[in-house]
RNA sequence: CGGGACGUGGCGCAGCCUGGUAGCGCACUCGCUUUGGGAGCGAGGGGCCGCCGGUUCGAAUCCGGCCGUCCCGACCA
């Protein structure tokens, strides 16, 4: 297959986009693979779309590999639907009505839907399944950003997995956790796979695939062995011990005017920051005021806390925690306190300063169990310097984009909308249920954010656009032109994606565009290697060059 | 939703403070020269200056409102 460039809708820039930040954003415009429509909603160009293309035929050879079958949902659905599982007031959720003035949702996954359709299974002889395809959600998300890192319109492969019990959903799960692998494998993308929050979805227990990248919206924690990978908002780690304090037989007041931070605490009292206690009021969906209590030096990780709870919450106010604890923020403390207090793990031993609820005045010698009852619980941030969980290895955080997410999801969807089926016995029993994501824009932006240099893109060779670009440097010269067309017809007949730049420019320009557009190969056809009928052949991630017969390229490039 | 910035030809920007009817680089068209890493000369085409209103003899420029886009935060698969 030959494509020439001067026949295609190729608009590469030299400048990227002022409001581009992200790597992968620039590339990928300057390239002319995507072009912005509005915030968040993009089309894909010719050469991106071939890309995106290669994405979703890997997804769909590793996802026919485990038995998936390929459908098609649609995108208008009814909002009935999504009224019967309570998702119909999701934030990011998109609504509109027909002339009729009956209400739909876009939707942002297809749970609904394909439990809807899951109906029909009605026998366990029918079960397990494994259904999925390709279409757009939509999601009215607050803030879109980074190209393709963020979109509020996108195409995702959702698959859903439909079992009779807990075992089956199991195996589901892992032949979904596999496929993906080999996914992210042969897509040339490292990814991390890791236990995450299940958000919105609901279910049990889910897993995210991060990819470590220059921009994105995820943390990634991964200790120095190779033993510990986690999403920073549900990472456990261990923070280092905090310098004691002697030991008090009860507590002990303190006078503290005008400090209202565990920093200013510690330095007045010259004592270490992580023997300090920071309280964070908050307030439960339900009104009730809970204190979460974390050591000074610590940030709370809020979707720990929610988890915790169980329960969304946010800050308390001002008037709530005057109300609760009789004291103003910054002498707030665990000891007196009528109500739940959730203490971080780090609290769990030892002694430490925490506020007395009255202003101005702080404990010393608090300790968790004799001075209060907390629930303990792991609500803290992991930060630099923190170790393994596992092995005490040295934690890195990385900015990471989230590449797929896989969900256990039981009966949150199969339950309200009525999708059973008959066991052995006759007895009907809800679906156990499994849903399984994956966004190939963001693989391809993944991929870029992981494999480019200065020039432009280095695209891993199974989602290239082209398998080689062929640049003739004719200036007008019939004979040149004639023969990289030559090269180009031995590299097709070979079964390569070749594109042949055969435009009318600048020699620069299309080493500048080739660099930019990063296919895994380039042919240079031109007056230089003409005379001994060679051609030159660079290959795009290593730079090296190679002056072979022209006859012989072909062969070179499909044998590495 | 809070904070900040920006909106002038396809892209990148200047002009605005101090009002007088729009300019630069790249790209584009034509001609000649040039050609292994973004050429040179010459001649051209293209702009509701985000939108609406106000002030003024006159508004890209001043004032008010709105919309859009981006960044940080909040939020979120």
């Amino acid at each position: 297959m030959i494509h020439r460039a001067s026949q295609l809708f190729l608009p590469t820039l030299r400048e990227a986009p002022a409001d581009a930040e992200a790597a992968s954003h620039k590339l990928l415009v300057r390239g002319g693979f995507i072009r912005q429509v509005t915030a968040g909603v993009w089309s894909f160009l010719p050469l991106g779309w071939r890309v995106h293309q290669k994405c979703v035929q890997i997804v769909r050879e590793e996802i026919d590999a485990i038995g998936g079958q390929e459908m098609l949902m649609p995108v208008l659905t009814p909002i009935e639907l999504w009224q019967h599982t309570q998702r119909d007031h999701i934030p990011e959720l998109f609504r509109l009505k027909d002339r009729n003035g009956r209400d739909y949702v876009l939707p942002m996954t297809h749970e609904e839907t394909v439990t809807f359709h899951a109906r029909e299974l009605q026998s366990y002889r029918q079960l397990p399944q494994i259904l999925y395809h390709f279409s757009i959600k939509e999601r009215d998300e607050p803030r879109p950003r980074g190209g393709l890192l963020r979109l509020r319109e996108f195409i995702m492969k959702d698959s859903y997995s439909f079992d009779r019990d807990e075992e089956g959903l199991a195996k589901s799960f892992e032949l979904h956790r596999g496929a993906y692998e080999r996914i992210y494998e042969r897509s040339g993308i490292e990814v991390f796979c890791v236990e995450a929050e299940s958000g919105m979805m609901g279910g049990s227990e889910s897993f995210d695939f991060l990819a470590p990248t220059g921009s994105g919206e995820n943390t990634l924690v991964t200790c120095e062995n190779g033993d510990f990978a986690a999403d920073l908002e549900v990472a456990r780690s261990v923070p280092r011990a905090p310098r004691s304090l002697a030991r008090l037989k009860a507590p002990a007041k303190i006078e503290t005017p005008d400090i209202k931070t565990c920093e200013a605490l510690a330095e007045s009292l010259g004592i270490d920051l992580a023997a300090t206690s920071k309280a964070m009021p908050v307030t439960k969906q339900d009104g009730t005021v809970v204190l979460a209590l974390l050591r000074g030096d610590d940030r709370l990780e809020e979707s720990k806390l929610v988890t915790a709870l169980g329960s969304d919450f946010r800050p308390a106010t001002d008037e709530e925690i005057l109300a609760a604890f009789g004291a103003e923020g910054g002498s707030l403390g665990p000891v007196g306190f009528v109500g739940e207090i959730v203490a971080d793990e780090t609290l769990r031993d030892g002694q430490f300063v925490a506020g007395a609820n009255k202003t101005g005045f702080h404990l010393r010698g608090v300790e968790a169990g004799r001075d209060f009852e907390p629930r303990f619980a792991d609500i803290r941030q992991p930060k630099e310097g923190d170790t393994c969980p596992h092995c005490g290895g040295a934690l890195s955080f990385q900015t990471a984009i989230e590449l797929g997410h896989i969900f256990k999801l039981g009966t949150r969807y199969s339950e309200p909308l009525g999708t059973r089926f008959l066991d052995e016995n006759g007895e009907e029993r809800p679906v156990i249920m499994g849903s399984y994501g994956i966004g190939p824009a963001r693989m391809m932006a993944a991929a870029v954010e992981q494999h480019h240099d200065e020039n432009g893109i280095v695209w891993p060779a199974a989602i290239a656009p082209y398998d080689v670009q062929v640049l003739a440097l004719a200036g007008g010269d019939a004979e040149i032109l004639a023969l990289a067309d030559e090269v180009a017809e031995t590299l097709s007949a070979e079964g390569l994606e070749v594109l042949l730049d055969d435009r009318d420019l600048r020699h620069g320009e299309k080493f500048a565009d080739a660099d930019l557009i990063g296919c895994p190969f380039r042919i240079v056809v031109g007056k230089k290697s003409l005379a001994d009928g060679a051609v030159d052949l660079r290959v795009r991630a290593t730079g090296e060059d190679e002056r072979i017969e022209r006859l012989e390229v072909a062969k070179r490039v499909v044998g590495s």
